[in-house]
DNA sequence: CAAGGAAACAATTTCGAAAACTGCGCCCCT
DNA sequence: AGGGGCGCAGTTTTCGAAATTGTTTCCTTG
């Protein structure tokens, strides 16, 4: 089979048009503020306008889309201030998250953890084009890298926000043009987070993880391209 | 003009229908687990099938209700189980909302505290059929005093992620059928928070907001009424 | 009599077109 | 010259019907 929608078991063309339309809003590809019309957007994913709307009503409630009664949508904006926002309440979240993790996790959350940060590092050292493998892109294992180490704090609703957070910073990662930076000290980064967090060491885990993201915060802002 | 629809500027019909199936979903009209046929919807709301599909969409993104692919919607269920997992996460999130509120709060916001407190309280005193203003209902006031104590955080988000889960626990809350216990200790509780905030107690704030909201839960829970 | 499969039914999902709304330019009037 | 209203083009929103999917029932077969 050559073309791979693959998710799970069911699908559903709003569904499709939601995935492709945050995969484009999340990857770069349409810049925030831009107006998404619906001409525009039946063309660009040829699915009608029902599951369209599906689709942008559903990435509204998430912050991807910016919704205007009778004025339709558009791309939400972007700025400095809200990515600082947003680094800011994702520290706050995660810290949480990952010190009632580190209180309450068992043999099976680090074993989660070890596998997760091995699979990353393993696409880290080799090439998108050399690793073939079922495992996804470097993204989908940095995401669950990350949420590995919040996954045993037993609020799946907190972890959901979590993800939410992650999902609109990794946005603003891509937005900036910063291709290569992904080999630069991010693996160490997340090694020494790993090992502090097997060790159930709260402080340097949360100390570590915040330092991370306000770092990745800074060169994304350094890299100018946000007003 | 004796029908109001009163929110502000624009409407549509699915925002019409989102907010009408939200009151009824929150309020415990719409019993947990319901299937949400679209014929029967349609009959109850007298709106097509498209802003119906658009409300739902809308509310499953915020955890009213369950989509399944091709098998439609239903109204989340409730669970003892997920109750506590709401009340644990809600005490996280507002902790840290509300230190960051104290530590950061203005006159302004100090001032808003205050004004949201006494219209809550009036709003107590009176019944409501004896008080007629433009406040809007009990539990309006209500939410309005909560947020406005964690309202100088400085992060809409965080702001925006507590607001869904007072939403949350307040479809708990008219779930069990407490009706009349509004006016026991509550009033009193919300008194001695504003007290501690206005004083600039974070400690003592925190302490009394994460019991105020342990002791709703397990009065809600003791209720029965819940699997 | 149980199991498997096909057909009818019920519900959701999607499409195409009509209706409603917004924004803009134009004209008229002062 | 400036201000206000009218109408047109473009877009969103909504509707009603068609297509798709899931479910049940009944018939056949081993």
């Amino acid at each position: 089979m050559p073309s791979a929608t693959a998710t799970n078991g069911r699908e559903t063309l709003a569904s499709i048009a939601y995935q492709r339309l945050l995969d484009d809003i999340v990857g770069g590809r349409l810049q925030p503020g831009t107006k998404l019309r619906l001409q525009f957007l039946t063309e660009r994913y040829e699915v009608g306008n029902s599951p369209l709307r599906e689709a942008l009503n559903r990435l509204s409630a998430i912050g991807m889309v910016q919704r205007e009664e009778n004025r339709g949508f558009r791309v939400s904006p972007a700025s400095a201030d809200e990515l600082s926002e947003l680094i800011r309440t994702r520290c706050w979240l995660e810290e949480t998250a990952l010190r009632e993790s580190i209180r309450r996790g068992d043999a099976a959350w680090e074993e989660g953890v070890l596998v997760a940060y091995h699979r990353l590092s393993k696409r880290n050292r080799l090439s998108d084009e050399q690793y073939v493998s079922f495992d996804g892109t470097w993204e989908d294992l940095h995401r669950a890298y990350h949420l590995s180490l919040l996954s045993a704090c037993d609020s799946s609703i907190l972890l959901g926000f979590c993800a939410q957070l992650h999902e609109q910073t990794l946005r603003y990662r891509n937005l900036s043009s910063m291709k290569d930076y992904r080999d630069r000290h991010e693996l160490d980064e997340h090694r020494t987070i790993r090992d502090a967090v097997l060790d159930r060491d709260a402080d340097a885990a949360v100390e570590l993880l915040r330092s991370h993201y306000r770092v990745t915060g800074e060169i994304v802002l350094a890299s100018g391209s946000l007003s």
